[in-house]
RNA sequence: GGAGAGAUGGCUGAGUGGCCGAAAGCGAUCGCCUGCUAAGCGAUUGUACGCCCUUCAAAGGUGUACCGCGGGUUCGAAUCCCGCUCUCUCCGCCA
């Protein structure tokens, strides 16, 4: 969420800020509760105070056995008044909450300005798109007939939108986890953290994914835990409520976790395939900043993003969000977009962000300063390093052959016992 | 799931109705002392939100809240009462 005090001093331009988002928000309404809110406080502690002074006198007569009925009757009436602006108080700071968690963060001056992800930016391509001598396959087609993709199964198990892996399918799948993680881990310099797949409403409500998108949230029944959409939400909550000390930022954790999503209003979009799934893995890495270098930790996440794309030998491009297409908490995004053959387009595989204060002033992650020992929200970023179902789905159609097996990436051989090629024959080979 | 014990500042830990935002110790920071290190001495050392001052901010002044969370009793609650959460011990169950 956006500073109090910040909004109330810069509102016209925050307001600019959101038309530009596309955002309609009233923020004449803000100012009335937020006036409203400080006039209650004044009236409040004002009695809040006087009532502190005469009780402690009371309390010096009571030891001096004199009377202190008059004080104290008179105390009764100050207290019953306490209670009401104590309601209208908690009414008012209610309804500012409420206002101040749906304004979107505010992003930052090098986002373009757009209408549509027409407007997205193309900050850099890399690779050679493969040239095939045949029609190249959709990757649900090629995993279906190299029998690694069962969706008919997986809808039968769950629904649609799951899938069961089988043989090289199911290894490729873990592989991918293990190759990330360790590149990162090895060559990133991150810290991996595995982190509880269920996460409590003030978690949810820290990174931003409550109130406003409860819909796209699966909650479990009877209890107040929700199945997590992203890794993001249980390692930027790892820090909650606590002051770090500035010489251990910034901190970069890498974690694995499936991720659950509603997928609400999405229906009829990518409907066959990978591509859009209730249940996905996902390897996320997520960094704990100085404000004054989140940007630069920004340019980093991204590149470490696409290393791993570089070194799986699949071409993508860099694009940068505009306005319009920028997620809720976000400053400012880099979507890494991997070239997707059998769908002809290039398809999000990684989503960089840096949230600059709006994550850490909800979830209260700070650090203090070493020189003047002052305490100051922390910049959180993440981005998926990757997306692990996409980069399957990259790897089938990128690398597929005209009698429909896969040549595996050299870097993820050894993540699958040497195996060079997935056919319909040969699904795994004896170790 | 059953029984019991507990939750206080960066940490340990005292506090069972007013003198408590909170003793003491440890740690940390600054200063003094010391040839250096250690020891010693002195000072400082929570967060949030208002208001005043200030062009703004910082600094400063002042007020309020916070002793796991939420309610209640009372002139007054860390302290008493109720509910919840979490931690620990024992029993049961269990990968």
């Amino acid at each position: 969420m956006l500073d109090v005090k910040y909004l109330r001093q810069n509102i016209e331009l925050v307001r600019k800020k959101m038309d530009d988002r596309g955002q309609k928000i009233d923020f004449d309404r803000f100012l009335d509760l937020d006036t409203k809110r400080r006039d209650i406080l004044q009236s409040v502690e004002t009695l809040r105070n006087e009532r502190n002074s005469v009780s402690k006198q009371v309390g010096e007569l009571k030891k001096k056995k004199e009377d202190a009925s008059a004080l104290i009757e008179k105390m009764g009436d100050v207290s019953a008044r306490i209670k009401e602006y104590d309601e209208s108080l908690r009414v008012t700071e209610e309804e500012l909450n409420a206002f101040v968690m749906i304004v979107p963060n505010i992003q930052h001056e090098s986002v373009p300005q757009g209408g549509g992800s027409e407007d997205n930016t193309i900050v850099r391509t890399w690779g050679e798109k493969p040239v095939f001598t045949f029609e190249p396959k959709q990757h649900f087609e090629l995993g279906e007939n190299l029998n690694i993709l069962d969706f008919a199964r997986g809808a039968k198990i769950t629904g649609a939108r799951f899938t069961v892996y089988r043989g090289a399918g199911a290894a490729i799948e873990r592989a991918l986890v293990s190759f990330m993680l360790d590149l990162h881990t090895e060559k990133h310099g991150y810290t991996e953290v595995l982190t509880p797949f269920m996460v409590n409403r003030e978690s949810m409500t820290a990174t931003g994914q409550l109130p406003k998108f409860a819909e796209d949230l699966f909650k479990i029944e009877g209890m107040e835990y929700y199945l997590v959409p992203t890794a993001e939400v249980p390692v930027t909550n790892i820090y909650r409520d606590e002051i770090l000390e500035e010489e251990k930022l910034p901190i970069c954790l890498v974690a694995y976790s499936p991720c659950f999503r509603a997928e609400a209003g999405s229906y009829g979009k990518d409907t066959r395939g990978l591509i859009r799934q209730h249940q996905f893995n996902k390897v996320e890495m997520v960094k704990f900043s100085k404000p004054e270098t989140s940007y630069d930790e920004l340019e980093k996440l991204t590149a470490n993003a696409e290393e791993v794309l570089k070194r799986l030998g699949i071409p993508y491009r860099t694009v940068c969000l505009c306005t319009t297409d920028l997620g809720f908490s976000s400053a400012k995004t880099y979507d890494v977009e991997a070239w997707m053959p059998g769908q002809n387009s290039y398809r999000e595989i990684s989503s960089c962000s840096n949230f600059e204060d709006f994550q850490a002033r909800r979830a209260a992650i700070r650090f203090r300063k070493k020189d003047s020992g002052k305490v100051e929200l922390v910049h959180t970023l993440n981005g998926s390093g990757l997306a692990v179902g996409r980069t399957v789905v990259a790897i089938l159609e990128n690398y597929q052959q005209a009698d429909g097996s896969i040549i595996i990436p050299e870097a993820l051989r050894p993540y699958m016992r040497g195996l060079e090629r997935i056919t319909l024959e040969g699904i795994f080979p004896k170790a």
